[in-house]
DNA sequence: AATTAATATTTAACATATTAACTATTAATT
DNA sequence: AATTAATAGTTAATATGTTAAATATTAATT
């Protein structure tokens, strides 16, 4: 609970920025994951964002309807979709990263860097101790938010 | 990003014990909040348990119609209406309790003391600045999952 | 007393989460 | 080659989140 509440503290401070610009905390995460690797597959982004698959297609159709994304098609493996940002999405980005890098900075000022590290250990070993008791759940990567 | 991959890897330890039993981890936190108090408000459960007052409508109607809960409206304020456990939601939160303490302990053994009570600090280091900051955050309640 | 402001809850509209099932395509088996 | 299994993506149904507005009731003002 303490999770949720210390989320419950900081996302405010994100979503004033998302909102200025109409967008959700969830497709600034698809915007993050494509500013490091150009394009990306559907169940990709899902693994980086933590966001559910079935989610991610209403979420990428809604960025498509707005100009922010565009699907591909893979010639070779026709099971596969890319998807990447247009001109206005990566305009967007550019746009974002400095506002969202501030909150950040903001946040870590808080804190002494010993206490900042040794929580980030600590959260780490949580999640390093779960998913190797549970077997079943798939290795989701890193994305900040 | 921490925040929420620490959450996903634990929170399907809980969500498994919930599913069990039918119910939704927020239909849990309510639980949980009416375990200390007996009864309460749809704004105070809202507080308490970090759900949206407008969600706590359909989750509350749910867990009436699965027989967990009742509503009760004030006499005096005919705009309160108390929510509290049957007899039913009573049993069930009393089976439920003991398997979440079991998960919460199997996380804290994880980690060694010192580095948990670092972790806990910094996080409350992190929700008092950011709503000391910020005014217009309500003061939301502890409780755990 | 009538009007206005404040409070507690609910409704509405849309976005996202959860779980299961389905389609299309490709890889593996027999 | 035909069948089966696996993979990538999507659809469907229901629950919940988010934001704004509406309703009902009570408190405060004029």
């Amino acid at each position: 609970m303490m999770l949720h509440r210390t989320l419950d503290s900081i996302i405010p401070k994100y979503r004033v920025v998302f909102s200025e610009h109409n967008i959700s905390e969830q497709q600034w995460r698809i915007l993050r994951v494509l500013w490091e690797q150009n394009r990306s597959t559907s169940s990709e982004l899902a693994k980086k964002t933590l966001l559910p698959a079935p989610s991610m297609v209403g979420v990428i159709d809604r960025m498509i309807a707005k100009g922010l994304l565009k699907r591909q098609r893979d010639a070779k493996d026709r099971r596969v979709v890319y998807v990447s940002l247009t001109d206005q999405g990566e305009a967007l980005l550019q746009t974002l990263i400095p506002k969202v890098d501030q909150i950040y900075h903001q946040i870590i000022k808080s804190c002494d860097q010993k206490s900042w590290s040794t929580m980030i250990n600590t959260l780490q070993t949580i999640i390093d101790t779960s998913n190797k008791s549970s077997d079943q759940k798939p290795t989701k990567n890193e994305v900040y938010i």
